[in-house]
DNA sequence: GCTGTTATCTTTCCAGTGACAAGATCCGCC
DNA sequence: GGCGGATCTTGTCACTGGAAAGATAACAGC
């Protein structure tokens, strides 16, 4: 028996990477502490991600994928700035494996060709909240897009504890976002 | 000859370690390989520093102090909240690898007291800029903080480069952070 | 000038890691 | 039924961080 094919190593793989940057950040990630974990030997990941900037690199292309289906939903459903600031801010505090390593460049091929698709993907709909295509419009996407990256971030880092509420954070993002001069709904086509 | 004793192991560490992460990013700090540019044997870091983790630790600490003054001299001059969001955006782009330790939790001793100690400074000080205590007032400080590191984080991971254009970023933060509804002063006295 | 104390640095060693190469095993497909 | 490629294993290498134990220098007090 023993499986000599696992199966689903790549997915398995990915599940424990995801737990383990949960618990302890991405630096205590180490490829053979997963093959234990998924009961396989030491050289298995490489087959699956080439690198172990692969295996992070998978993550990423994941998260970006879910963050855009994320958005693209709100834009569908609200169209609202505020509101996919907001969608944001949850898909941090959700998905904050997936979020943690989206963002550290250092940790992944950034040329990756996937990611890249899945890049630019979050980013044009975040572009596409806002009708016009002029500068005003892109500085309107960049103030909400740092808001709320901003927000997210510096909340993961512990540094809010004295500024922010114990109460419900997105709701708390929902009032600070309203601090922005848009608000922007996309007209009914 | 053979300074035995090196006299300035310290500081010198802690400068390779800044040009390396400038360079590579934080992951690919070795202490080996500090210890190796500074001359010394392989352990002697470990005196200085006694982690891999201290090393960051006193890094963020240093960090954390410039954007302290930085921000307390703007406070000083300006006291408009907006002023101190562009300072903050010109620290993280000056002082990259101060900066990008500084909001990578996982890498140092958060409960260094220094460290405690330094971060508090800062986050009374953003506080300071918005007079009264209530909530409201939290949160335009909330939403500037928030705005200015998302954008200094975004800008930094690449994630603007089809938002923002190649003109001076700090000029183009200030125009974004006027979309805030605030650019309260300080009330002279 | 001598001594003991402490800070600084070295040498030696260990377990763990990522990457690579070469081989074993299995699967689908003709 | 056999071939080719995908999947996994074994073995190895250079490197890392950390700990332990010792060498050397600086220094304070006498």
């Amino acid at each position: 028996m023993s499986t000599y094919h696992h199966g689903d190593l790549r997915r398995v793989l990915i599940a424990a990477a995801l737990d383990l940057i949960a618990e302890r950040g991405p630096a205590a990630v180490s490829l053979r502490d997963l093959a234990r974990a998924a009961g396989v030997s030491h050289a298995a990941p490489a087959h699956h991600f080439k690198d172990k900037a692969g295996l992070f690199t998978a993550i990423a292309v994941q998260g970006q994928r879910m963050l855009a289906d994320a958005l693209a939903e709100e834009l569908e459903n609200s169209g609202d700035l505020r509101l996919l600031g907001v969608r944001y801010v949850r898909f941090a505090a959700q998905h904050s494996s997936h979020f943690e390593v989206m963002y550290r460049p250092d940790l992944f091929h950034q040329d990756d060709p996937e990611l890249v698709e899945a890049r630019a993907r979050t980013s044009d709909l975040l572009r596409a909240a806002i009708p016009g295509d002029g500068r005003a419009a892109d500085r309107q996407v960049l103030a909400a897009w740092s808001i709320a990256h901003g927000f997210a971030t510096l909340r993961r880092a512990g540094n809010l504890a004295h500024l922010l509420p114990d109460r419900d954070a997105e709701a708390e993002f929902a009032e600070i976002a309203g601090l922005l001069e848009m608000r922007t709904r996309n007209p009914p086509a």
